[in-house]
DNA sequence: AAAGATTGAATCTTCAATCTTT
DNA sequence: AAAGATTGAAGATTCAATCTTT
């Protein structure tokens, strides 16, 4: 099998992979009565973050979401009173996004759905090269990111 | 580290470089005049297909779209010439999906786009393990899949 | 003029309901 | 009644334009 025919292969059975367990995951969380993926994601970096509080710009990049997009999606949650938004003193071009305590409260009830998805379908057919698939996923997304950033790039 | 965590943040590598990868595709099209990598897609499925045909239903898998999704992709296909809907003979309740010449020519422009990112930004970080990698994949393709066709599953 | 963020218009996607065929 | 597919209405995402601050 000629090498470039494989990377395609490979590259498939990583969107149907991908596609497949979000999909999952998205129905288990409306199952359970809770909100898309989208918001565990954003609450994820903002519990994580120092201050439980993240930049708009920063925050962007952890849900790979437009600018526009995001602005739209903290509108929903800061109308839930998950999130509320903050001006930031140094910069006052910058806003912060904070997590609210009804925030965590959905988070701690969002988490476990989230980990049991995977859990039972993507750690256990990993296990025996999760740290190499880790290390190569974040080359992988070190490179894509490398292109990424700005519009046209210039010279990289 | 505790197992549990690992597994998170292996999750966390995959959508983030499912995402940054994804997003370079749709720019490097967009930047080449071509449209969106859900048309890609469809036309390689359509491609591979053994009478260049194929049920929609089946599409609907291949690209991960919910039915009414396909419909509306397939109409917009449509109407650029690139595809055709053929009804089938033996149960008239189906539908094919045809790639037309100007299917086969759009996806001969789209290729090189699609493979150059793939072989830039996938291919390199993997290939010790693609083997292995690969397999992995198609293991968790299989597990979501499993709990996927129905709308609530009885067991949990 | 450039960066961070938001808004209007347009596009794409999904949910629920519908239509046809089995 | 169930399966394959499409449609109307609603929801989410993006592009381009705008506003504020640096």
């Amino acid at each position: 099998m000629p090498r470039t025919q494989q990377g395609l292969e490979t590259w498939q059975a990583f969107t149907n992979a991908h596609g497949l367990l979000v999909a999952t995951i998205e129905r288990d969380l409306a199952a359970a009565g809770l909100p898309p993926l989208s918001w565990y994601e954003v609450l994820t970096a903002l519990a994580r973050a120092d201050e439980a509080q993240l930049r708009i710009h920063a925050l962007a990049q952890a849900v790979v979401l437009s600018p526009s997009g995001l602005s739209r999606l903290l509108d929903r949650m800061e109308r839930a009173g998950v999130i509320r938004r903050e001006s930031c003193k140094r910069d006052r071009r910058g806003a912060f996004a904070v997590i609210t305590d009804e925030g965590h409260a959905l988070l701690e009830r969002m988490e476990p759905v989230h980990q049991q998805a995977i859990e039972q379908h993507f750690v256990p057919q990993l296990r025996d090269e999760e740290s190499a698939l880790q290390a190569a996923l974040v080359r992988v997304a070190d490179s894509a990111r490398g292109e990424c950033p700005a519009d046209d790039e210039p010279g990289v």
